[in-house]
Order: structure tokens, then C-alpha cells, then sequence
DNA sequence: CATGAATGAGAATTCATTCAT
DNA sequence: AATGAATGAATTCTCATTCAT
């Protein structure tokens, strides 16, 4: 870590140690430690700790919202589409497992410099949910469940494995199995698609099942 | 609120204030100012700012694991069992939506104090979730899904209409048409059933085909 | 100590614990616990913490000043008078070191409410130790020490062995073998009265004197 | 006072504050207003009020050592080093009275932070005076007095015009004559080395030694 | 860029004391 | 005699931030 530059030496302690103990948990004077720098560069660089915890959740948002675009837009099939955004979205979780915690930690909590700030990603990303996922479902199923009921459910579904990790690791203790990353991918998928669709199913159990 | 004893307004206040800026954002003397007690009462009555949120906790889990105990128990099917531990539990968030919200916020937080207290609760859970759904499951679909993995994501499911809750707030704004909590109880548990028994349907499936 | 009155299982803590502690390191809450009382039951009984103070105060004074008026008055040599004394108050902090740690260390803190306290049992010893140590002292040896510099090298001699006891205890460590008491007594005496050398002082005494 | 730095203007404050009032009946607040710093300095400069504690207590035992080691060691008479070590010893306490007081005050406070940092500067000292002091002293006598009760009576002796001082002033009020300097160091000297009835010894010994 | 000093506000906690019961 | 609740002030210490260098 010593490497890189203190731009980012701060921004990766601060990703780590907002995760560990939580954005007003953590001290700027722990974080400059950690990171190597003086204390006065943190403001210097990011202007203050909020400024500082925006740019680590514009990052985790806007690449959030990238891969939901890049996978959900086009003419695929839903369940294509849906299975492609899971796989993508929780190896993006995976490899950023603290930007995501300090991300789903920080969301209910109602700063008010911070509340909109949040919102006009989700909006974003609710905009595109309705369109490319509950439109669709909606004209198969007959049921209209609104995008801002499925992207949280989307969302803290694919995170739960990473928002649960620190208990759920020592729940486990001594027989070390936790299910490996593929195989939360295809449980995840298979929950979502085939539940989700559940009336799709159905018809084509009852369609298939006359004959 | 100025009626409840002291004690009781301290517990509140907290729930609400813990819930709306974190444990850690939230100072004992906004707390003692908003429960209308002294400032000292707070560590008279639970030794520590660090005791006032296990008390919370302690309640929080014990309510959620004895609903999870009541509901799954039993010799009803499994799809019964969960539809019923889903509306106990969401119709529980629901009333509870604070204390949720501090109980998983605090959740990935890593303090060596309460890690073990969280774990020893979650414990209990797993062990019922593994008893009553993954073994069950096992048998009739061959997937074995570890409680540790199913557990997070049946909480994180369930609770996600209200870790979101302030940021959708934002999101809906002037078209207020939040799903009722009914619609939402009964999308959770066709997704989670429907897309759970994906296996089991299919054997139905297959086995109505040859008919 | 449980079956003692709750004011003597009062006073016996605070003197345990200040002699640790000090009288300000020590907390009112720690001393009702220790000693198995209720708080409140310390101000009941001595009006204030520092009641408390004054009372430990005047117990080790009132004896202190008693032993020395009971050893030095009277007809006896001054080196008798003297030898006696510092027998008797050794042997008395010996048996209530922890009163004297307090006594001690209280000495040069300047609080206004306790100063003349403690002048007024001072004044009595000095005036004591100038009739029967300074006088017969200067009309022997034409030396005027006065009282007040007699009384505090006196105190403090004596007292030395147990002011520095606990860190003289840490230095001593493996090889036990602190001056018993007998002996301790006896080179403060010899100290006092021949000097450090006495035994040299009197081999060359004897040896001169048949000559 | 306040053309000085900072950090020596609180380490000057802490010194005559400790003095007065004991380490814990010293208040943050007060020290900074004292010093005229602002409060958080404190901790910015000495980490802790107990590091500043130690600052100071360091100071005055690595002086008192330097002096017991450039004074006692060397070979020049025991009688010598003595009266040199007493006239330095008794000249520094008094030029730097507060610091004794609180060297001296908090020596018997068993706080576990501070107590094996204490022992660690007695331990070289006990060990010069056993060298200097106490092996010459059994050969000449016969009688062996260990380092570790010869450097306590030795200390506080010369310190006990210092410890009782605030008492002992109020004592004297009206007639204003203590013991200046030169004759306390004077009246140690002799009565370390020859007893209390110096002069009378002298006399017998001038009497005996001719014949 | 980078740093050490400095600040005022606030953190959690403990204080000695009081009082109604 | 004894208790639990309650209080306001004070405790040590840390906070995020600023600024001159």
C-alpha cells in the first residue's frame, strides 16, 4: 500500500476501516495512521470526511448502476438479462465486499447532506429496474411490483452474503464450508428467476400439463 | 413519551436515534435531551452507551428468533411454514422498523465487544433455519443450501423494504404509491417459495408431463 | 469485615482505598461497593467525602500525638525519651500503615478546608518537641533545632520504610529479605541518636575509653 | 510564564498544580487555563495526563540519580560522599520543591501504569547506594543495612522539610524563623553521620581520642 | 505537497451529593 | 437505618477542521 499515491492510500484505508467500524466510528486521526499520510491531507485532498465517504459511495454507485445498464438494457430475454445482472453485480459485491458494506451500512441513515446524494443514484438505477424488469413482468404475470420494492429486494438479496459475513463467519467456527461464490450466484439466480416468474411457470406448467 | 418511565424513554429514544444516524453518529447528550432525562441517567441504568445497545439488540433477536421458533416449528410443510414465518416476521420489521434498522446496520460492524453476542443469537437461528428448512430441502430438491447462506438471505429479503426505506422515500416523492405491507409480505413469499421448491416444481413438472 | 457496623466497614475501606489510590484518585461508588454500603449511606454518616477524610485524619493523629506525649513527657534522658518514642510510633504505623500513606501523602496538598486541620494537631506535636527534645538538646550541645524541622525529620524517618514500601517491594523482588521491624526500629534509633556509623563510634569508644 | 512554549508552560503548570492539589486532584481544565493553553494540548502534547505524569516524574528521578551517582561515587571517603550527596540532594529538592512534592506524594499510589516505572529508577539508585553506601558501611560496622532501607530514610529525611512544608509555615506563622537552607543541609549532615547530639558526641570523641 | 501546531466543540463517563421513600 | 433514583458539574480524552509554514 505504501506505493501507491496518498490520494488513494486514504481512500482505500478509509474503504477498509468505514467498513470495520462505520463512517462516524471512524476517526480521521486512525485513518491517516493507517494510511500513511499526515492528517491534514485527508481534508486537503477530499475537503472534509463527508467529502471523503461521497466520492467511496459515488464510486460503488456509479459502477453499481454501469453493470445493471450494461446487463439489464437490450432485447435478451428477461430471465437472460436478470441472470447476467446477478452474476455480474455479485462478483462486482465480491471484489469490493467493504465498498458494499459501507454502502448498505450508510443507507438508512439520514444525514441530510447525504440523503439526496443517495437518491439521485437510486433513482437512476429504479428508473431502469422499471423498465427493463417490472414493465416486462408485469405484462407476463399480471403483477406490477413497482421498482422501488424490487431493486431493494435485488440489491440487499445479492449483498445479504456479505452484509452477514462477520457474524456468519463466526457462526461457522470449526467446520469451514461456506458455500463457494459460484454457487451463491446460482442461488440467487434460480430464487429470483424462478420465483419471480412464478406465474410464468405456472402457464407453461398448464399449458404443458393438458397435453 | 413523557409519561413512560425513564428507563423506557431512554430505550426509545434510542431505538429511534440509533436507527436514524447509527450507534456510533448518535451522542448520549442529543439521546438524554430527546428521552427528556438527565444526561447521567443513561449510564446509571445500563452501565454504558455500549449496554444500551446490546439491550436493544438482545431485544431485537430474541423476539425475531422466538417468531422464527413459532412459525417453522412444527410438522406443516415446509412452503407452510415459511409463508407463515414470512408474514410473522414482516408484520415484526413492520412494527419494529427501528430497531430492525439498528440491528442490521450494526450488524457488519466488527467491534470485538458485540461480535459475539450477535453470533451467539444468529447460532441459535441457523440451527432452527437448518433443521426446519435446509435439511427438508435437501431431501426433496438435492440442493444443499447451508443455514449461514439461506439465513442472510431470508433476513435480508425480508427486511429490505425498510433498510431502504429512507433512500425510496426520496426516490417516490410525489407519486406516493408505496407497495402496502400485505402485497409485499405475499411478492416475498411467492418469490422465496416458487423459486426455492424451482426443483421440487419441476419434478412436478415431470411428473404431471407423462400424464 | 461483612459482620462489622456499616461506619466502621466505611472507614476501614476509605483507609484501604485511599492509601492506594489517594483521596482524590478514590471514587465515593467503588468505597460503598468495597465496603458493602449503599452509597448514600457515606454522606449519612460523615456529611461529605471529605468528613471522611477528616475523621481517618484525626484518628492517626489523636494517636500519633498521644504515643508522643506518653513516651517524652517526664523525667527520663532524652536519648531514653527518644529511643522509647520511636519505638512506639513505628510499632503504631506499622500497625496502621495505610492511615499513616494517607496521613503522609495529604500533608503537602494545600486544600483550604483541611490546612489548619492539620496545622492545629501539628502545632500540638511541635510545642511537645520543643520542650522535650529541642530545649535539653540545645542546652547540651549549644545546636537550637527548632521543633518544625525536628517534628517533619522525625515523621518522616519513621515513616520512610512504609511510604516507600510499595515500590521498594517491586525493587526487591526475588531476594525476600526486607528489615524485619526489630531492626528497623533499632537503626533509627541508632541513626538518631549516634548517626549512621554507630556501631564503628562505639567499638572506637570502648577501645578508647579503658585506655 | 507566558513567553514560554506550549509544552513547557503546561509541564510548569502540572508541576505546581500536582504539587498543590495531587495528580487526580488536578483537573485538565484547570492545568490548561493555567497554563494558558488550550485543553486538548495537553493530550496532543504528553498523550495522557498519565504520560505527563511520568514526564515529570522522569525528569526529577534522572536528576536525583545523576546527583547520587556523581556525588557517591568515586574514592573519597563514605563520610565524603555522604555530606556531598546530602548538600546537592537538599540544594536540588529545593530548588525544585514541587516536583519532590509530587515524586514524593505519589510514590505509595499503587497505580499499575505507573508503579514498575517508579520501581525502574528506585532499582538503580538502591543499587548505587548497596556499592556506595551500604558494603563499606557493614565492613566499618558489622551491621548491614540494605539499599532498600537505606535510600527511603535517606530521601525522605532530606525531603521531610519539603513534605510538611505548607503545614509547617501555617505552624509557624507569627514568628517567622524557619531553618534556612544551609543549616538544614547542616543538621541532615551531622545527624546522619554522627546522630542528633552531634556536638556532645564530638566532644566525647575529641576527649577520648588524645588518650 | 506536506507538516506540526493549534482549536473549540463534543465525546462517553464518573463525580459527590441530595432526596423521597 | 437504609435505599434507588436522580442531578448538574466535572472528569479525561477525541473529534473534525484550520492554518502558518
Amino acid at each position: 500500500m505504501e506505493d501507491l499515491a496518498p490520494r488513494e492510500r486514504i481512500l482505500h484505508a478509509a474503504i477498509v476501516l468505514f467498513a470495520r467500524h462505520g463512517f462516524t466510528g471512524t476517526g480521521l486521526r486512525e485513518l491517516a495512521s493507517i494510511a500513511g499520510v499526515n492528517l491534514a491531507m485527508i481534508n486537503y485532498f477530499f475537503g472534509s470526511k463527508m467529502g471523503l465517504l461521497k466520492e467511496i459511495l459515488d464510486g460503488f454507485f456509479e459502477k453499481y448502476l454501469a453493470i445493471a445498464t450494461r446487463e439489464l438494457r437490450g432485447s435478451a430475454s428477461m430471465s437472460t438479462k436478470l441472470s447476467r445482472f446477478i452474476y455480474s453485480a455479485v462478483c462486482y459485491f465480491e471484489s469490493e465486499q467493504d465498498v458494499l458494506l459501507v454502502a448498505i451500512t450508510e443507507l438508512p441513515h439520514d444525514d441530510p447532506e447525504i440523503i439526496e446524494h443517495k437518491a439521485n443514484w437510486a433513482r437512476q438505477l429504479v428508473k431502469l429496474l422499471e423498465q427493463e424488469i417490472c414493465k416486462p413482468l408485469a405484462e407476463e404475470t399480471g403483477r406490477n411490483i413497482p421498482g422501488t420494492c424490487i431493486g431493494p429486494m435485488l440489491t440487499s438479496l445479492m449483498a445479504s452474503r456479505f452484509l452477514f459475513s462477520p457474524v456468519m463467519q463466526q457462526v461457522r467456527k470449526s467446520d469451514e464450508d461456506p458455500v463457494d461464490i459460484a454457487s451463491y450466484v446460482e442461488i440467487i439466480t434460480a430464487l429470483f428467476l424462478q420465483g419471480l416468474a412464478a406465474q410464468e411457470e405456472k402457464n407453461c406448467k398448464s399449458i404443458s400439463t393438458p397435453t
